[in-house]
RNA sequence: GGGGGAAUUCCCGAGCGGCCAAAGGGGGCAGACUGUAAAUCUGUUAUCUAUGAUUUCGGUGGUUCGAAUCCACCUUCCCCCA
């Protein structure tokens, strides 16, 4: 269940409990899509760089182990050994990301394996099922999450055959979860409805009346700018249910996560700190930083001197920068740590500031300085 | 001592008379990345007073309207025979 524990103006402080444990929110959930953090990080990383919520993927776990083999593994839990809370994706992104591998219809979804080209069927039940096979503590609804751009036509089709498969999340979940390896699993929905205005908000209003434990918003940095994706939120922020929690789906940069939790959003995951992590780009409190940049070839600072993780009481720039010149995975290993360590503090900092009622100042500090380039 | 082969831009290597500042790869430099088909992808890599100009293909000289490409000699390296 979750509870607000307070607010100010939009943005919100409040907790989740789950079978696995407590979340305190605003949060950022560390995205282990295979049921690992890309960059070589364990189970006991994530504890040491202050992971509270880890994510994986129906599709990519269905395709390979299987749910199967994690369920009699202990589920997700027991097979990467992690005790904290879970979340799953149900597949809804594949149908984007995977869109030349797949074809949709009112029935579900006919992926081409990426790995070696089989074919599966994966309909909402299908989602549901592999789900609470992995014994996720919160799984997604399955949904057509949209390109950007999309016609207005095609977004309401495809906005109101999620909201019908919605239903069948619903009823699949309902009818299992108690039987199911974590009983106590919840079912989020996500809203769609690319960046129309209308259709987000009456796709929101209709998934709302499903009385779901959470909402999500989907199909938001796909494409469209910053500011279309903040209205989006601006204009769904007084219909969203108030007391349940709110999840902003693949999103996004610092900058990005601070604009959202201004106008109300509790939950967040994103590929970005630890995909850029792997390619050099390292966040810190003044700025992003390309690592590999020449200019550090030298330098032997840390990361960031303001830093409290493992990597910056440690290392030197010019040493992380060598690690990926010769191409050695502790390149990527020390940068993926250093960087979630940096979002899990700045959600830190913010629930901090949060509940010190001065979340306003902490925003308009640091939106001035998070996404800078230095 | 005799015979044969080779020298190309940071490196390897293609080119064998004009379409060559010179393919391709590597390395270097920089950029992109937002519910992860991403340890991936893209750009760039002689110089300048830059929609043009100048200097480059071991060196020097020559043939030609024109040479990295043909000729002569020189230098260096490799292989074979003695």
């Amino acid at each position: 269940m979750f509870e607000l524990k307070l607010t100010e103006k939009n943005a919100r402080r409040g907790q989740l409990t789950t079978p696995h444990g407590v979340v305190q929110t605003p949060v950022f959930m560390n995205v282990g899509t295979q049921a690992a953090i890309k960059g070589g990080l364990s189970s006991d990383d994530l504890v040491n760089i202050d992971c509270q919520v880890e994510l994986s993927n129906t599709y990519h776990l269905h395709l390979r182990p299987g749910e199967d083999i994690v369920r009699q593994l202990g589920g997700l839990h027991g097979f990467m050994k992690w005790e904290r809370p879970i979340l799953t994706d149900s597949g809804g992104f594949q149908v984007f990301s995977l869109a030349k591998l797949r074809k949709i219809n009112e029935e579900g979804v006919q992926f081409s394996s990426h790995i070696d080209g089989h074919r599966i069927f994966m309909r909402p039940e299908d989602s549901i099922d592999i789900q609470l096979n992995l014994g996720a503590d919160i799984i997604m609804a399955f949904d057509e999450c949209v390109a950007n751009p999309s016609p207005y036509e095609y977004v309401k089709a495809s906005t109101e055959r999620t909201s019908r498969w919605l239903t069948r999340c619903k009823d699949e979940w309902l009818s299992r979860k108690d039987s199911s390896i974590n009983s106590g699993v919840n079912l989020w929905g996500i809203n769609q409805g690319g960046v129309y205005e209308d259709l987000r908000i009456a796709h929101m209003k209709t998934i709302a009346e499903m009385d779901l434990p959470g909402y999500s918003i989907g199909g938001l940095a796909v494409g469209e700018t910053a500011e279309e994706m903040y209205n989006i939120i601006d204009i769904l922020n007084p219909i969203m249910p108030v007391h349940k929690p709110r999840y902003l789906m693949g999103v996004g940069t610092p900058v990005n996560i601070l604009e959202a939790v201004y106008r109300g959003v509790d939950f967040f995951d994103c590929v970005l700190p630890a995909r850029n992590a792997r390619h050099g780009h390292l966040y810190t409190w003044e700025g992003c930083r390309n690592i590999k940049n020449e200019k550090y070839s030298k330098d032997a600072s840390s990361i960031d001197e303001n830093c409290g993780c493992p990597v910056c009481s440690k290392f030197s720039r010019a040493f992380i920068r060598h690690l990926f010149k010769a191409e050695e995975i502790l390149a990527m290993r020390l940068s993926v740590m250093h960087n979630l360590y940096f979002y899990n503090s700045l959600m830190r900092r913010i629930r901090d500031a949060l509940d010190n009622l001065q979340f306003e100042g902490f925003y308009r500090k640091w939106r001035e300085v998070l996404d800078k380039r230095i």
